[in-house]
RNA sequence: GGAGAGGACAGGACGGUCGCCGGCUCGGAUGCAAGGGUCGCCAUACCGACCCGCAAGCAUCCGGGCGGGAGGAAAGUCCGGGCUCCGAAGGACACGGUGAUGGGCAACACCCACCGGCCGCGAGGCCAGGGAAAGUGCAACAGAAAGCAGACCGCCGCACGGGCCUGCCCGUGCGGUAAGGGUGAAACGGCGAGGUAAGAGCUCACCAGCAGGCCGGGUGACCGGCCUGGCUAGGCAAACCCCACCGGGAGCAAGGUCAAACAGGGAGCAGUGACGGUGUCCCCGCGCGCAAGCGCUGGGCCGUCCGCGGGUCGGUCCGGUCCGCUAUCGACUUCCGGGUAGACUGCUGGAGGAGUUGAGCAAUCGGCUUCCUAGAGAAAUGGCCGUCGCCUGCAUGCGCAGGAACAGAACCCGGCUUACACGUCCUCUCCAACC
RNA sequence: CGCGGGGUGGAGCAGCCCGGUAGCUCGCGAGGCUCAUAACCUCGAGGUCGCAGGUUCGAAUCCUGUCCCCGCCA
């Protein structure tokens, strides 16, 4: 039950956490996102959304924010764990919960393995 | 029934479940939090006895309950205000804005009423709607001529020459003429009569329009009438401009508050110079000029500086170090203790909504009753499912599939503009038919 | 959030203030020169002036609305 929730320790909120992600670039993508990826000292993840004019109006960039939000709250058990995720949706796709639902844990996954084989 | 005109409303409804934001409330865990009173004693403290309290509160974390959570345009940021800070800042000029009149309003470029012009058979609609008889300016091409008008053709007169069916025709020159032709977006009123060589507001009547005066109506813009004048004054001020009125600048990322410590920072006084200067001017001085006035490495005045600039290393404004420049090498003493990041605040109850009533043609204003309706902060208002209603297609008995616009609060209001699916209601106009 | 600048041939820019003719460089096409290519010379094509209204006789230019792009402050 309480693996649904999403209260605000599992969002980033601070500009310096924002700045370390962008900074170290292990990025992941596919069709419907990018995702900024930089290990955190927490017992779980971190989302950031990143959503710019370029992607739509305020009406589409709400709604990509909000089904990012509900695809990250409704996966979390699957993500991995001591991770920020910066997610920026990519120009021209089309919002779609199921298709962010399949595309967030792997992306996840895969930048989990990236900041693991940087670290060596 | 058809075609329209004006205005108002609305922006699917109900429910389940998993979440998010803030409010109220209840409970749990941990930490902090408290002792007081009376008696004994001469008395205070200590001490002893007894009684009351041991959780109200605060902080962090966790959980439950209750009720609330995008718009008519939240949009564009085009106007107007409130609010906040800045400024030594008052006036004139400059610069920007507005533009018939009266009213409304906190204010407006908004609203209402009315006036004028244009469009429509009409209901109605549109108008940046002051000034072109203050000044400067603009008008390609065409055309003879385009702004104190203008002679290409035409018309008329005179002179000369020629022809000759001799009072007619042709050519040339000079002059008159704006009635006719043709050009243009635009050619200096219309029409009739007189007049004339031909013509012309040259003169006259009427009409249109202009200026002045008087009378009547209206708060007023203006309207109606009469008289007189002179007959024409053209268009463009969303060209410069003139007139009247209005305007200081920046914006809630405004602004305010907050721990500790030092390095260090800041301010004032005195002194001394250097640098710069309000969009312009103001007071003084000097120069030029008859004067109005004009000019000035000027002074006064105001501001800044008690080093400045650059490279490099580390880093929160900053510090270390090196180099260059220079006028004075930044004294002494007193006082204050900041900013950034972060947190809190500003932050939502207001020129507020609904009903009713009074004043008013109306916009609007007043009285009474009643209601409380988002406050985020890398930024909530969402996901899934069901039932009903609407539209479209298949079908037309049930049903099945799909669709539902424009668009997302960020300090708050009043407007304007732009976007918009399915719709609802009211008032009015024209046409057709029937009773 | 607030503010500023700009949309003109295929590309980059003038013209806009002060309204009547859209011009420059490169590129493109044809011809010439050359044995040939480049360079050079000559000629030519190509523009709804972002879009919609308004003012004006007339708008790339002036005014209003709207769409898009770029930049700046915090």
């Amino acid at each position: 039950m309480t693996a649904q929730r999403f209260r605000p320790e599992y969002r980033i909120r601070r500009s310096r956490d924002f700045r370390r992600a962008y900074q170290l670039r292990a990025t992941v993508s596919d069709r419907l996102l990018l995702v900024f990826a930089h290990p955190n000292d927490l017992p779980h993840p971190r989302l950031g959304l990143s959503v710019s004019r370029k992607v739509g109006r305020a009406v589409v960039r709400n709604r990509w924010k909000r089904l990012i939000r509900e695809a990250f709250r409704l996966t979390r058990p699957r993500l991995p764990q001591g991770i920020d995720l910066v997610v920026i949706p990519r120009q021209g796709a089309e919002p779609d919960l199921s298709g962010l639902m399949d595309s967030l844990p792997r992306l996840a996954h895969r930048a989990a393995r990236k900041l693991v084989q940087e670290s060596r």
